[in-house]
DNA sequence: TCTGGGGTCCTAGGACCC
DNA sequence: TCTGGGGTCCTAGGACCC
């Protein structure tokens, strides 16, 4: 018996997500874009043909837009949620073990009988097609021995074959004609290091010298190497029964200077951790906040681009009126004239389950309890009259963050499976 | 005019301890 | 003049992923 690992990967999640729920607009050109409409983070098909380039600001490509009638949508990270669930759901009806390793990518791990009368490219096939049947997203599954190579015989799968499936074995020759920059885990900044001891296809990566790995890569490159050798370096996850780090981060929509602007957004973000925190039944013991200096106009004679602090925290919180607290004290300590500011976050980190409850002295505990309930208050009646109906001062007023950082979201498509005043409705003739 | 957000892991260097 | 070694923890930053 052999262990193998599938990667099953829908193929343009998002706008074939889109596609779905709206039949005439198969085979054509579909784009989804990015928070805030910024820029392109799906394409279909159809739109990569027309040369539509990931991760390309959506301004750049109006022209492109207009020209192709390419259809364009902004995030609905609620439907994408949901038929990532429908996708996992199914897979785990035809899988024991797996993981969900992002919202369009499961591994999943099989215990193979070489006898067994169907081949291991038939399970794949099998999948695909009962994925398409059942939520009409198309997915590749790639099938190897590590999740290195299963990754691998995914990208293959979907560039290069016309089913879908593909099997990959340590040692064979298409590896050759692999740009090493397919390779997980290998980004711009390896590949560029990898290109001056001249390897720069996949075979030649994984002929690559442990000793040398190791010094130039450190464990990682050495572990990379491993995996595509065929020895297991990574098992399959167990499921995050918690986060560890919990981010809000946004970009704004312009440059900002002032101090008092960076704290109202911050103010913002930091409203919407101690929503996350409080809804994951969970506190931070310890916040970094940065700001970040625009990186494509950075006004500073120095270059420097990101400014962080972070804070531990006497007594675990997830009271939004701390957060704010700490927020405004790392502008005060970060905040520097003369450089433009395009992004700002706080980060929880070194969280906590909400009832632990520490002994601290020194730390008003009774006070503590008080902001909680005002706290649940807060969440209960933003959930029942919507989000923002009740906000801290300190987030500024609507106008004040339509003119400063926020920006909306111009094509979202209907929570069809996650909203009943949303759902698709189907007319009969 | 307009360039995403949310994560994880690793490393180097400093502080501190015995 | 000579000024240890090993360990942990913390922080900042870089690299990667989708």
């Amino acid at each position: 018996m052999m262990t193998y690992y599938a990667l099953v990967d829908c193929n343009n999640f998002y706008a074939s997500c889109e596609a779905a729920f709206q039949p005439q607009l198969w085979g054509k050109p579909i784009i989804v874009l990015s928070n805030n409409d910024g820029c392109v983070v799906s394409r279909s098909a159809k739109a990569k043909q027309l040369g539509i380039k990931m991760g390309v600001p959506f301004w750049k490509i109006a022209r492109e837009v207009r020209l192709h009638q390419i259809q364009v949508f902004s995030s609905n990270y609620a439907l994408y949620a949901d038929m990532s669930h429908r996708v996992a759901d199914l897979l785990s009806q035809h899988c024991a073990e797996l993981e969900i390793y992002s919202i369009d990518e499961c591994f999943l791990k099989i215990n193979f009988h070489k006898n067994h009368p169907l081949s291991l490219e038939d399970y794949g096939t099998h999948l695909r097609e009962m994925i398409l049947r059942c939520t009409g997203i198309p997915v590749c599954v790639g099938i190897a021995t590590t999740k290195t190579l299963a990754k691998l015989a995914n990208h293959i799968a979907k560039k290069r074959t016309q089913t879908g499936v593909y099997t990959l074995t340590p040692n064979q020759n298409i590896l050759a004609s692999i740009p090493v920059g397919e390779v997980w885990g290998v980004g711009q900044a390896y590949v560029r290091r990898l290109k001056k001891y001249k390897v720069e296809n996949v075979a030649q990566l994984a002929a690559m010298p442990d000793k040398l790995m190791r010094q130039e890569f450190g464990v990682v490159g050495l572990r990379l190497l491993k995996e595509l050798q065929g020895q297991v370096c990574y098992e399959l996850e167990p499921p995050p029964s918690k986060r560890k780090n919990i981010v809000v981060s946004r970009s704004f929509s312009k440059d900002i200077y002032s101090k008092d602007e960076l704290k109202r957004a911050l103010a913002n973000y930091a409203s919407r951790l101690g929503e996350k925190l409080r809804k994951w039944k969970q506190q931070t013991t310890m916040l970094s906040i940065f700001i970040k200096a625009n990186p494509f106009r950075n006004k500073r004679k120095d270059g420097r681009k990101y400014f962080s602090t972070s804070f531990r925290l006497a007594l675990a919180t997830s009271n939004t009126n701390d957060l704010i607290t700490w927020t405004a004290k790392a502008v005060d300590l970060l905040h520097e004239p003369q450089t433009n500011y395009k992004k700002a976050g706080i980060m929880a980190l070194d969280l906590k389950p909400e009832t632990t409850i520490q002994q601290v002295f020194f730390e008003n505990i009774s006070r503590h309890n008080k902001y909680k309930k005002l706290a649940t208050t807060l969440d209960e009646i933003n959930k029942k009259h919507g989000k923002e109906t009740l906000r801290f001062a300190a987030c500024g007023n609507v106008k004040q963050q339509q003119q400063s950082w926020s920006r909306k979201e111009q094509f979202r498509s209907p929570c069809y499976t996650t909203n009943p005043l949303e759902m698709l409705r189907v007319f009969a003739k």
